[in-house]
DNA sequence: CGTCCACAGGAATAAGTGGCGT
DNA sequence: ACGCCACTTATTCCTGTGGACG
């Protein structure tokens, strides 16, 4: 029954892109002048998870790529590579440039000149969760090559500017803004439509199930797929030929899970159990937050700490925060 | 409506880590 | 083995500020 999980995957590309037609097709365009060696303005593409953000931006540069022969591309996660030297590393690893490089002992910018000097062809560059990015800079630096074309992806974009520095800011604030909003629940039926096309057998899922699904995702493309991708690996494994209605229900927290999973295996246990307080208490204030966390762990760290712990929880999209100064409230998301 | 203060977040500083060449 | 260097993480100190409260 499972012909094709690849396209249950969280990195699986389609082919066709469904419901993102005018944000492929905004993008494209701003990416134009390549094809008459100009160089674009920066795009940005804001939204929160789940939205396509990601998988627009992929297929476009994968279309820009089939239709010029004569161009490079590389995807960047500023999750994995945070800081400048990771940045620039990957880069010149996508030009198979990267050569060998020594992390102390390359001169701070080797690398930098050596990607400028080893761009002979325009590069498109996607800098995923860009506001993870530790050292803002390289985003002027990359913007000063000409060759580079550059996609960003953020949630807000009071994520990404407040902290840039204004020169650096100014320079990409000119660029193009693209808002992702939530997928309606027969958008995500048609995306969800479009997996099952290729990856079940027809019949073992049923369009009713598929609304059902997108239902209970509230919008989110990432929790939808997992959810179906859950549903069919139960039925797989218990050899059945259909996907039943109890399948999907106890797919859908296994999908929330591994997304909320992803974001948690990246916290420290100091940083967990703030968001376990959160997530049960909340919301709750900054001051009882920090009491009851003190009261909790046996070393707790100073507030200066935590506000940082919190502020970084947050931007993995595992809590929020309401309010400004005292009346400030954390919540779950 | 003015004062106060809990809070956010920047800067400087200290302590710890890991890879490198010698 | 050793020190060096770049870099990370936590702490202390500090400033600005918005909401609470008299």
């Amino acid at each position: 029954m499972l012909n094709q999980a690849s396209v249950f995957q969280e990195q699986f590309v389609p082919a066709d892109i469904v419901h993102r037609e005018d944000e492929v097709t905004t993008i494209s365009n701003a990416l134009r002048p390549i094809h008459s060696h100009g160089n674009p303005e920066v795009t940005f593409l804001f939204g929160p998870t789940g939205v396509g953000k990601t998988c627009v931006a992929k297929h476009t540069v994968n279309e820009l790529e089939a239709d010029l022969s004569d161009v490079d591309a590389q995807y960047v996660n500023c999750w994995q590579d945070y800081t400048r030297f990771g940045v620039l590393y990957k880069l010149l690893e996508g030009i198979d440039a990267h050569g060998t490089v020594h992390r102390q002992s390359t001169p701070k910018d080797e690398l930098f000149n050596r990607l400028r000097e080893q761009l002979s062809r325009p590069y498109v560059v996607i800098l995923d969760e860009v506001d993870q990015l530790a050292e803002d800079h390289v985003l002027y630096d990359l913007y000063r090559i000409p060759e580079i074309s550059l996609i960003c992806i953020a949630n807000r974009k009071d994520d990404v500017f407040p902290t840039l520095d204004t020169r650096v800011r100014s320079r990409l604030e000119t660029g193009l803004e693209l808002q992702f909003d939530r997928y309606s629940q027969s958008e995500l039926v048609d995306i969800l439509s479009g997996r099952v096309n290729e990856g079940l057998t027809a019949g073992v899922v049923t369009d009713d199930q598929l609304r059902r699904v997108a239902e209970l995702a509230s919008g989110d493309a990432r929790v939808a797929i997992g959810t179906l991708r859950a549903a069919a690996n139960a039925a797989h494994q218990s050899n059945a030929t259909r996907i039943t209605d109890a399948m999907i229900t106890q797919g859908v927290p296994e999908a929330r899970q591994r997304v909320e999973k992803d974001g948690l295996d990246r916290l420290t246990d100091h940083q967990q159990e703030l968001y376990y307080i959160v997530k049960d208490d909340g919301p709750i204030a900054p001051g009882e937050l920090y009491a009851t966390y003190s009261e909790r762990v046996s070393d707790p760290r100073c507030k200066r700490t935590v506000r940082k712990y919190l502020r970084k929880i947050e931007q993995y999209g595992l809590l929020e925060s309401d309010g400004q100064k005292r009346a400030r409230t954390y919540d779950e998301r």
